[in-house]
RNA sequence: CGGGAUGUGGCGCAGCUUGGUAGCGCACCUGCUUUGGGAGCAGGGGGUCGCCGGUUCGAAUCCGGCCAUCCCGACCA
């Protein structure tokens, strides 16, 4: 394969656009492989489309070994999406129109509904199963704000797969053949990545992982321990302190403590009134109290109080991760008016819980387990209580991951403190289960005839968020930078120089990298100077950058190393045989 | 959806405060010179200044409304 520079859709741009902000992103457009058509969506140019063109074909090397391919529509009927209760659930997210006769429809997101449906159609035993689909199909989803260019746009190529197994140890097995072809896949892509536990979110499941690419530009934030634990931030374990003896601590006393609705305040009136005598009291001898109200999926809401350390803030994604589908709104002030037994700023356990004076629902952090003795609201105004003890004087009702993680938490491994990073998600796999199985009616007769629900997994790389997580971990002060097989071309040869016997050199060596089973980008432009050659195969970022020139003289061409700088100089007769080397050991 | 900002040739920007009919760099076209690290000189093409309305003899510039885009947050692959 040969591409002309003299005749290739491209032109590249000293300055980058200046809606492109991440270094990858702006390497890309400078470099003529993506532009911008629209808020969130891109169009693929010559060399960017060889190169996701390139990445979709490792994808569907890596999936043929473990599932079949098939291709849906990306526009889709809304029934099948009514029947999950997704065409509500996705809410704004769902890109909607109405054809002629006034029918909803769909641009799919994701496809469990249609992947399950065709599976009922097709099949109706036991027989059939195990199963594992996949397609590589565009998705769209309405982003309320699509940012940081192909990392996350309204449309983008997704490779999704469902899995479709008879029980639990099918699906496990399912879930471990894409885990493993996921590994394959990414090292193939030459991404950096880690494994990371995750929450299943709103589509329902249970066990769950993320593949991360890590760099700051990524969205997600997750943590890791030197023990090798790797977790999504929403899904960190809190590591539970033991429990200590009860009959240790003192009585619970109350304390008049005014104007101190804060914990801040708090702790300086303490230290003030009632100083301790092994330490000055900490934020975190402190337990706050904070109330939300969470409303239903039917609609109904109903008050929670969650108990933390004075010291943690709640992290609303971890607790909305884990109080899905369920959503949390702060405690209004008609709310307050509606339970008279909470005084605003110093509420305490004592009157919380399912069966206690409020009747309110009481969740703690894990930290908070019995023995452990705190100072809180009293449940009236500018008092506090000490030495209130978990256990004794309150009893939760439970635990909920809701406080914010630091970095320096113990692992949950017991193998050090907690790092936090941030990553871009290439991909995730989970255990869906029987969800869609069950809403849409998806049975297989077992052995004894008897039907039963089919369980699934469900598995998705972004194919074009590959692409920008490529270009966003290998991009350097020069341009892009690809892995050998992501690139465009193989080699990009330079012609450096106009005299004849160099053209004739540089054409025959293109010809003759070609022969030999080479891509090549050939700068053969008569017109630009060397220089303007050589800032552009930087920026274009193929492996191996070939400039046939001035050492022709001497009988030598010059070859470099785009990642490395490295240049070495080979007669030209060896140069066919050791590009093709070099070649041929990137890949 | 909250907060901030910006819309002027393909890209990056100036002009707007103080209204007078649009400019600079890159890119593009022609010619000459140059030719190993984004060349120089000369000439040239390309813009209803986001849209609608208002004020004015006259609006890129002032006023009102709308739209779009980007950034932070919320939300999310």
């Amino acid at each position: 394969m040969l591409l002309r520079m003299s005749s290739l859709f491209v032109r590249t741009l000293r300055e980058a656009p200046a809606d492109a902000e991440l270094p990858g992103h702006q390497a890309l457009v400078r470099s003529g492989y993506i532009r911008r058509a629209g808020s969130g969506l891109f169009s693929w140019l010559p060399l960017g489309y060889r190169v996701l063109r390139n990445v979709e074909r490792i994808v569907r090397e890596e999936m043929d070994r473990i599932a079949q391919e098939v291709h849906f529509p990306a526009l889709l009927p809304k029934e099948p999406y009514e029947a999950t209760g997704r065409w509500e659930e996705y809410g704004d997210n769902l890109f909607r129109l109405v054809d002629r006769r006034g029918n909803d429809h769909l641009l799919g997101p994701t496809h469990e509904e249609l992947f399950t449906l065709a599976v009922k159609d097709l099949y109706s035993s036991y027989k059939d199963l195990p199963l594992s689909l996949y397609q590589i199909q565009t998705k769209y989803r309405d982003e309320a704000r699509p940012r940081a260019g192909l990392l996350r746009g309204r449309e983008f190529l997704m490779k999704d797969s469902y899995s479709f197994d008879l029980d639990d140890d099918g699906l496990e097995a399912s879930y471990q053949a894409h885990r493993d072809a996921y590994i394959a896949t990414f090292d193939r892509l030459g991404l950096e990545y880690v494994i990371v536990s995750a929450m299943s979110g709103a589509m329902g499941g249970s066990r769950s992982e993320e593949f991360l690419c890590p760099t700051p530009v990524g969205e997600d934030t997750f943590v890791r321990s030197p023990g090798g634990y790797a977790a999504n931030a929403e899904a960190v374990v809190t590591v539970v302190p033991d429990a200590a003896p009860i009959d240790e601590a003192p009585p619970a006393h109350v304390e008049d403590t005014p104007d101190t609705p804060t914990i801040e305040t708090l702790v300086a009136v303490a230290n003030d009134r009632f100083p301790r005598e092994d330490r000055p009291w900490v934020a975190a001898d402190t337990l706050k109290n904070v109330v939300l109200m969470l409303t239903h999926p039917d609609g109904t809401r109903t008050p929670l109080i969650i108990g933390l350390p004075g010291d943690r803030d709640v992290d609303l994604k971890r607790l909305e991760a884990h109080l899905a589908p369920a959503e949390v709104a702060p405690f209004t002030d008609a709310d307050f008016a509606a339970h008279p037994t909470l005084v605003k700023g110093y509420i305490g356990p004592q009157v919380l819980g399912a069966d206690s004076a409020s009747g309110i629902r009481y969740l703690v952090d894990p930290r908070i387990v019995a023995g452990t003795r705190w100072v809180t609201g009293a449940n009236e105004p500018g008092r506090h209580v000490f030495d209130l003890t978990c256990g004794r004087d309150f009893t939760p009702d439970g635990t909920i991951e809701a406080a914010e993680i630091r970095a320096g938490d113990p692992a949950p491994d017991g193998s050090g403190p907690l790092e936090l990073a941030r990553g871009i998600e290439i991909g995730h796999i989970f255990q869906l289960g029987r969800k869609y199985a069950d809403a849409l009616g998806l049975q297989v007769q077992d052995e004894q005839g008897k039907l039963v629900t089919v369980t699934m997994g469900s598995y998705g790389i972004g194919v074009s968020r590959a692409v920008a997580a490529i270009a966003e971990t290998t991009v350097d002060e020069l341009g892009l930078c690809w892995p050998a097989g992501i690139a465009p071309a193989d080699v990009h040869l330079v012609l450096a120089g106009k005299a004849d016997d160099i053209v004739a050199g540089a054409e025959r060596l293109a010809a003759e990298l070609v022969e030999a089973g080479c891509t090549v980008l050939f700068d053969d432009r008569l017109k630009e100077r060397p220089g303007v050659k050589f800032k552009d195969a930087e920026l274009i970022g193929v492996p191996h950058i070939v400039v046939v020139g001035k050492g022709l003289a001497e009988g030598t061409v010059e070859i470099k190393d785009r990642a490395s700088g490295q240049r070495d100089d080979v007669g030209v007769d060896d140069a066919v045989t050791e590009i093709v080397r070099r070649v041929g050991a990137a890949r």
